[in-house]
DNA sequence: CTCTGTGCAAAAATTTTGCATTTTG
DNA sequence: CAAAATGCAAAATTTTTGCACAGAG
């Protein structure tokens, strides 16, 4: 279990209240944009801003509490490395996501990264295709 | 073989010399931003607007002949469908890109698409680790 | 008390849009 | 000729940065 405060504090980072709410507003929700997160921490703590929110992001996806996903369509968004064990299939064309296991091919793809010199646990697949949705469309 | 300008045709779109060009530059060049395309555009027949970029590269996106990627860093890159064979490992806190072959997890990664009504061919793995780099400066 | 982090405002970077004009089929 | 595409300019969106002040350790 991955505990953000603990690592900032061991980091020698500061523990504001503003990390503290944008860490929680992270464990409660899943993959937000940072526009998302700043709105969630305002009702909480109003005057929060927004570039705040940025650089604490980037602070907690460089000690690795949080990872950073892109994804075809919208902004970046966040989410706790913690409650990351999910995959995502990804439509290339609508932005359209969903969620799978990656139990069959997990072993196989910690070989890739070790081979590449990557981490071999704490990985995420963004399998992209295109949704049968758009497949129709398109025809 | 997806040749682009077909596509476009059978489809009712015009070729324009613009759309023919950015195609031209997708076949040569691998994973490109708007801006590149837009600056090797220009070289050839100057006075294309990067909206015009922009708005090509979604039509090819639409019809399948271009797929989008996003990276941690940077902003979309866009590259021919043709010739992407490859799959990514790239690192969440850098960005490096790594390719590699997916011929060890292809046919499950099918399965997964197959079962959650996606396109089971003309699939892209992006694969997020945390590179060794990035490993040892975090510690 | 010192150094890091924050808010604020401004800018940079990326992408999208409206509209008059040009071009393709 | 009609519909679609382009260039241009402006705006929208997302992200980054500088700097003076506030707050954590």
């Amino acid at each position: 279990m991955h505990h953000a405060p603990e690592v900032l504090k061991k980091e020698g980072h500061k523990l504001t209240p503003q990390r503290l709410l944008i860490w929680h507003i992270l464990i409660e929700g899943k993959h937000l944009t940072a526009n998302e997160i700043h709105n969630k921490v305002k009702k909480k703590f109003k005057g929060v801003d927004l570039a705040t929110v940025y650089r604490t992001l980037e602070l907690l996806v460089r000690v690795g509490s949080v990872q950073e996903s892109t994804f075809p369509i919208g902004p970046t968004r966040y989410e706790a490395t913690e409650h990351v064990g999910h995959n995502h299939v990804i439509c290339r064309v609508c932005g359209r996501v969903e969620h799978f296991e990656g139990d069959s091919v997990d072993k196989n793809i910690g070989k890739i990264c070790a081979a590449k010199d990557y981490d071999a646990e704490n990985t995420e697949i963004k399998l992209l295709s295109t949704c049968k949705a758009c497949i129709e469309r398109a025809s």
